[in-house]
DNA sequence: ACGGCCACTTA
DNA sequence: GTAAGTGGCCGTC
């Protein structure tokens, strides 16, 4: 290390009349980016959101003072930063710190604002190259203090404890925390002096300090205050009772020694600035004001003009230099390395990723490791750990699989990989019959007391909560008072990354990315009858479950999150999976009102009509058989009345498919018809008219869907329990059922839906001039493509050749095939071959568009949506030219399905703040694909369906200007069926 | 009791 | 021809 000499400064010493204060500028910034939320500039969209969190703290700071208590008046003032690249530390321990994950994409150019921001208001930004803001933290501290003058460390990094003294306090304004001697030694177990040993034991996952494995926080405490310091503990170490912890401090010996040069705050660096030169003088006005306007911060801009007596309106505004941002749209390779170099990293994001990902899997899962807690004092340590690091994988185990109905049973928490805690809230004792037990067991906290203490952590902005499918643990935890936020959901993280890969349950994502299986869930609560519910777990076998989950949880997180920057997956993340979570989680919450009554007159009717066939069919057939079994009605129609079989099915046996027993029909035979007729029916009745009243919820009266996030390629979202995104529609008898779906008293319905919505992405993806001048002009799509295809006029065309016109549009955005169409139609191969030639002749740029995808699944194994969302097809080179044909239409279908499903996404997320803004009640209660279905206070309808459909028409902008128009239709009325 | 198959429902 | 979920039957465990 080249020494350098430190700059004298004319100005004078400190005296003990003095008070320094350090703010430690990495606390702020985070602090004020994951606060607050996203804010952007008025006229370009440049992230601002931490630089306006950063203004208002640091003026907070200097017009009051860290603390009441401490609030005495400094004399000296800086702010600290960390510069960019590498540091002394890596020189000898190149892992250090190398966990972290690139700041996010919109922050990135917020940290050459804050530095601005802060010499605007006339505040020292000191930074140094090859030093942390620690190191340099500690050195002004020190210096500080051997001039008699106090310090205040305005801090939330618990490394710079190891500074504490008489004269050094520290500040943590964000938990409003003051941190002297008796803090750090609650905290560590030791006085100051000694933190830096026992971090040296314990290690710091966050940082990528080493340490000694086994050892944690509260045995370094204790084996630093038995043996004084680390030196004489490794010199000691064969004296150690316990057999594992001695071979792992001879072992790990050398690893100690690392630890503790890590966490060594270097409290001698050649200062460029000198101490003396942070004296505290005056804000200039026409400064801090400026640079303020220029960022459009109203409210702060007009508090400094008065505080500072400028006058707002002669200050112009400051323009900041801005680094690693344009307010255009620019190719992705460029973003990628302007965003490099901002911070200087050597790295690129990807490697990064890999890195990561190799050291977490490669650290065992060992579940006794793992701690049940059962005090008080216990969970509060695992809260305070969560605030320390910033961060909580949490898990909730329930006594059911329905998020709506589901009990608390315990809460699981890791902060660290390989480290993980199971909170049991309400297991009972799971001996004596069905009514003795039920008995708390012992060693658990009340629950209620457990929310208290844990709602405030998994509220506050400051700890990220990290989740496998988060909607269910929001769900759950709000049943309970608890609105999570902000977090992140490892599921939709893959899901984001990964479409199509294989699934993006907790089980998979382990097996794949961590090569771990954890303990199957059977093994916990068995399965079939003599499954028992969470709640009759034992604890001890609760925990190694439950902690494990929260374990492989934070790992998963670990490895995945970084690759979303990696792979510039960051935006669909955060703009198209992340906020559904809350938005689906409401959805869910509110449900839909049924009528009981009516679907259950309608049950009886089919069961009629259906009974009915029944005896016409056993009639006409012969003999009785099961009417529902296809094989025993196979044996009927083709053995026994030698009816000529069409369609085979893949096992081998007669298809008796509705299309084979419609062609039977065709050919005059009577029983096939009433077959048809009959499944129809039973359909109904046991999906719809039996199984709907089941799923009315006993405390709501409504029925609660479960959407899927993460459950398709395409991005769309899938339904269950029931499933509302089938119900029927098509039949008369159907429609019925959609009429069970009401409003309540006093509220109607109203549904809203995209029309041709997939068309109109295909005009412009595949930028189709025909098309789009068809929608520009609001015409009839069908008909006018017919019209191009067979030269008849639109005016009083033939509804058969609109039909047919139709059915290749539809084919078109399913990846047509001449077999698909033939069948569709019911004509021959040829035919339907010819209408595709003639369709890509009149639409050549359709056939260009479907080359061009085929194309690219090939080379790069997936597609893109307009968004950027991504399915992947890692199959779809196979030899197997019937397998590699259906993945080239799915990849040609996924990105027009995938658009439309991220544009109703954008309109979702958008929807409930829009609605509420404009002091409208109206609740947005399911999704079916294209259409959104409301519930609202009847006297609001006129002004909701505006809304709705100008939120859902501009659902693409201010992000994406389509060269279509969307349309949207909307209908109000107190049942689904009138209202769709 | 579980899972595959087939049928039906939707966009 | 794309994307889903559910229910009944039936063979296997």
């Amino acid at each position: 290390m080249i020494p350098l000499m430190s700059t004298q400064s004319i100005a004078p010493a400190l005296t003990e009349n003095d008070h320094l204060i350090l703010i430690d500028g990495s606390t702020f910034i985070f602090r004020a980016y994951h606060a607050l939320p996203p804010l952007t500039r008025k006229p370009d969209g440049l992230p601002v959101g931490a630089v306006s969190g950063f203004c208002n703290m640091l003026w907070k700071m200097m017009q009051e003072g860290p603390t009441k208590e401490t609030g005495d008046e400094p004399t000296h003032f800086a702010v600290i930063f960390d510069k960019s690249g590498k540091t002394f530390r890596n020189d000898f321990y190149p892992e250090y710190k190398a966990h972290r994950p690139p700041p996010p994409e919109d922050l990135r150019p917020q940290f050459g604002l804050i530095r601005q921001a802060t010499r605007a208001f006339g505040v020292p930004a000191i930074e140094q190259q090859g030093y942390e803001a620690d190191d340099l933290i500690a050195t002004y501290a020190r210096q500080a203090e051997a001039q008699g003058a106090r310090v205040t460390i305005v801090s939330g990094d618990k490394d710079l404890m190891q500074l504490v003294t008489d004269k050094i306090g520290m500040v943590d304004t964000m938990k409003n925390k003051v941190i002297g001697k008796p803090e750090v030694f609650e905290k560590f177990g030791v006085g100051p002096e000694k933190v830096v040993e026992v971090q040296s034991l314990a290690g710091d996952s966050v940082d990528n300090v080493p340490g000694v494995p086994g050892i944690g926080l509260k045995t370094a405490a204790l084996l630093i205050n038995e043996f004084g310091d680390l030196d004489s503990l490794l010199e000691q170490a064969d004296t150690i009772k316990q057999k594992k912890r001695r071979e792992n401090l001879i072992e790990f010996a050398e690893q100690a020694r690392i630890s503790k040069r890590l966490v060594q705050l270097e409290e001698a660096v050649p200062v460029e600035t000198p101490v003396e030169d942070f004296t505290v003088c005056d804000v200039d006005g026409a400064q801090a004001v400026g640079f303020l306007k220029a960022m459009g911060f109203t409210s702060l801009t007009k508090k400094v003009a008065d505080k500072t007596g400028a006058v707002l309106e002669n200050i112009e505004p400051i323009e900041p230099v801005i680094e690693g941002w344009e307010s255009t749209a620019k190719p992705a390779e460029q973003a990628e390395d302007s965003a490099g170099e901002l911070e200087g990293k050597a790295w690129t994001a990807a490697p990064l990723a890999e890195k990561v990902a190799a050291e977490i899997s490669a650290l065992p899962v060992d579940n006794s490791a793992y701690e049940t807690v059962s005090t008080i004092e216990h969970l509060k340590e695992w809260i305070a750990q969560a605030y320390e690091v910033g961060y909580v994988a949490v898990d909730t185990e329930t006594d059911a699989l329905n998020a709506m109905e589901a009990g608390l049973v315990g809460v699981s928490l890791s902060c660290t990989p390989g480290k993980a805690c199971y909170i049991p809230l309400a297991h009972v004792d799971g001996e004596g019959d069905l009514f003795s037990g039920g008995a708390l067991v012992e060693g658990q906290i009340p629950l209620q007391e457990a929310i208290a203490l844990l709602k405030p952590m998994l509220e506050d902005p400051a700890v990220l909560k990290i989740a496998q499918n988060m909607k269910y643990d929001w769900l759950v935890l709000k049943r309970y008072g608890v609105e999570m936020a902000p977090f992140d959901d490892t599921m939709l993280l893959s899901y984001a990354l990964d479409a199509g890969m294989g699934g993006n349950g907790m089980d998979e994502l382990s097996q794949r990315w961590l090569n771990h299986t954890p303990i199957p869930f059977k093994e916990v609560c068995g399965s079939g009858k003599s499954q028992i519910s969470f709640d009759k777990v034992p604890l001890d076998k609760a925990t190694s479950y439950a902690a494990e989950d929260a374990d492989v949880t934070l790992r998963l997180w670990k490895i995945l999150k970084p690759r979303l920057a990696a792979e510039e997956m960051t935006v669909v993340y955060e703009r198209l999976e992340r906020p559904m979570v809350a938005t689906l989680a409401k959805m869910e919450r509110r449900g839909i009102s049924i009528d009981r009554q009516m679907l259950s007159l309608l049950s009886g009717e089919f069961a009629q009509g259906a009974a009915a066939l029944e005896a016409e069919i056993h009639d006409k057939a012969g003999e009785i058989f099961n009417v529902g079994s296809p094989k025993q009605l196979g044996e009927i129609l083709f053995g026994k009345m030698g009816l000529p079989g069409g369609k085979k099915t893949k096992t081998g046996a007669w298809s008796t498919s509705a299309s084979v027993l419609d062609d039977l029909a065709a050919q005059g035979h009577e029983l096939p018809s009433k077959i048809v007729e009959w499944r129809q029916l039973s359909k109904l009745k046991s999906t719809y008219t039996d199984a709907l009243p089941s799923f009315i919820n006993q405390e709501t009266g409504r029925v609660h869907t479960s959407f899927s996030l993460a459950s398709t390629s395409t991005g769309r979202l899938s339904s269950s329990e029931p499933n509302i995104q089938n119900i029927p529609i098509r039949t008369a008898e159907g429609r019925k059922i959609r009429q069970a779906f009401i409003a309540e008293k006093g509220k109607k319905l109203i549904s809203a839906d995209y029309s041709q919505i997939e068309l109109r992405v295909l005009a412009h993806m595949a930028d189709i001039p025909q098309l789009k001048q068809a929608f520009a002009d609001g015409l009839d799509i069908h008909a006018m493509t017919a019209s191009e295809m067979f030269g008849e006029p639109i005016e009083g065309m033939d509804p058969m050749v609109r039909r047919r016109a139709k059915a290749i549009n539809f084919g078109i955005i399913y990846g047509i095939s001449a077999f698909g169409l033939a069948n569709q139609l019911g004509i021959s191969r040829g035919e339907a071959g010819d209408y595709i030639k003639t369709y890509f002749e009149r639409f050549p740029g359709i056939k260009e568009y479907m080359e061009e995808t085929k194309k690219f699944v090939h080379a790069n194994g997936y597609v893109e949506t307009i968004f950027g969302r991504r399915a992947h097809y890692p199959d779809v080179n196979t030899k197997n030219p019937n397998m590699r044909q259906f993945y080239e239409r799915a990849a040609i279908n996924a990105p027009i399905q995938g658009s439309a499903a991220d544009i109703i996404r954008r309109a979702m997320v958008r929807m409930d703040e829009v609605l509420e803004t404009a002091n409208l009640d109206a609740q947005m209660l399911l999704q079916v694909h294209d259409e959104l279905i409301f519930e609202l206070p009847e006297d609001q309808v006129d002004e909701t369906k505006k809304l709705v459909i100008t939120t859902m028409e501009k659902a693409t902008e201010p992000a994406l200007q389509l060269s279509v128009p969307l349309k949207v239709e909307a209908e109000a009325a107190t049942n689904w069926e009138e209202a769709h």
